[in-house]
DNA sequence: CGTGTCATGTGAAATGGTGCACAAGCGTCT
DNA sequence: AGACGCTTGTGCACCATTTCACATGACACG
């Protein structure tokens, strides 16, 4: 059961750090802009908000390996993380509807400096299918599978009502989509070989909501304490 | 040292049962409507995706027991997952800055339906500033505190460019606001008597990038086992 | 009223992640 | 050349969370 495989065996990564790496990435840009060559892992904790050790560890799971007593070289650790995060080359997405969030969506500025460029807009709806959004031709669901070839994309959003949101993802799945990245407010069900990931909007307020609800209950008491 | 409070010391319950209440309670919505009266916690598990084992341990930190053989009383549960997100009234938010995303989350119908019903839209833009969006006029950052103290919100959503982000938050604290949702590419810092959450769509995508990238790593050989 | 079936509630093991603390290594300065 | 200061890399212990497995209890039916 050792690994045959030909060119990496690839150690997976934890999915805590590949969640980080992220963050890393941003803060490692803004200071190759600033012109930094180096960065301690104490800074890049700092601008990524985590703990010193846990950057270390993370960073060790890549083969970026830092310099003792200097720290980590600021571009080779940007290649490096670009790397692992989906290969170097940009990794189109397609939108599945076109309603308010998907709208935003089209023009969000971070998608494309992340390496994910918009290529493609669908919608179901006749009214909207034809319609140019954020420079796009909104398309029409049976397009999807040609739309995909087309562009090669292999990541899909959606952004639809919660209720048309199992069918989008069934839809993208059939056209080849391998990642979906669901913001519609529905549990979606895909097969194991597709990588899905939601994004809930009004969860996440209403997370905030019990930590809130909960400290205006203690408050009275626990304000003059550790206020 | 021995809890002295007077109404209810309430357990706190995990973080990560707190994350999934919201999901449990939007299948219960659903079934509610479909006029189901109870639920097992296997069928709540499958609504929410998520292990019927974990559900059980969830529901048993509130108080909501269930009946033996019969299962989960939906209504019931319905008030007491409501009650313990939030408290029962709705809970304004105002949301700081109003680009693409803000505009989007302006009319996102799941605010209000969660129980989070947008109070306000805050830009720095004199150009912005007066202007009408989704029904609302949009205020000064001037204006903020005014705005929260009259609307009584409590949540803040930034919904501004990464570079004014931090700004955008330390007003919202100033003001008052306890919890922020920030939907920034940047790591904000707060007081911690605020609750902050970071909802970052970019490095979403780049996760999943992750995945996605490694698979087709392996599955030249995998996809024969695996498939 | 007794029995069988079903679903909850929970102890305990397994898993995954975090953070401390320290040894090892690199560069610099004298 | 030698010593010192800084920073990485990591073993280990701790904590949170998940999952299994099962005893306990409720309801229904004969």
């Amino acid at each position: 059961m050792v690994a045959v495989a030909g060119s990496e065996p690839s150690e997976p990564i934890p999915g805590a750090t590949v969640a980080r790496l992220p963050l890393y990435l941003r803060g490692l840009v803004d200071r190759a802009e600033a012109g930094v060559e180096t960065v301690s892992s104490v800074e890049l904790a700092d601008l990524a908000g985590v703990n010193a050790a846990n950057v270390r560890k993370d960073l060790s799971y890549l083969h970026a390996h830092g310099t003792r007593g200097v720290g980590y070289d600021v571009d080779h650790l940007i290649t490096e993380i670009s790397l692992v995060l989906g290969g170097d080359e940009p990794n189109p997405v397609i939108i599945m509807g076109v309603g308010n969030l998907g709208r935003a969506l089209s023009s969000y500025d971070g998608f494309v400096a992340g390496g994910f460029p918009v290529a493609g807009l669908v919608d179901a709806d006749p009214e909207v299918v034809g319609r140019r959004i954020a420079g796009k031709v909104v398309r029409s669901v049976d397009d999807l599978g040609t739309l995909v070839t087309e562009t090669g994309s292999t990541v899909g959003i959606v952004a639809t009502p919660a209720h048309a949101a199992q069918e989008a993802a069934n839809r993208l799945v059939a056209a080849g989509i391998r990642s979906i990245l669901n913001f519609a407010p529905a549990v979606v069900v895909v097969p194991g070989q597709v990588d899905l990931r939601q994004v809930d909007l009004a969860t996440e307020l209403q997370i905030l909501g019990y930590h809130q609800h909960r400290r205006s209950d203690d408050d009275p008491i626990m304000s003059r304490v550790a206020g």
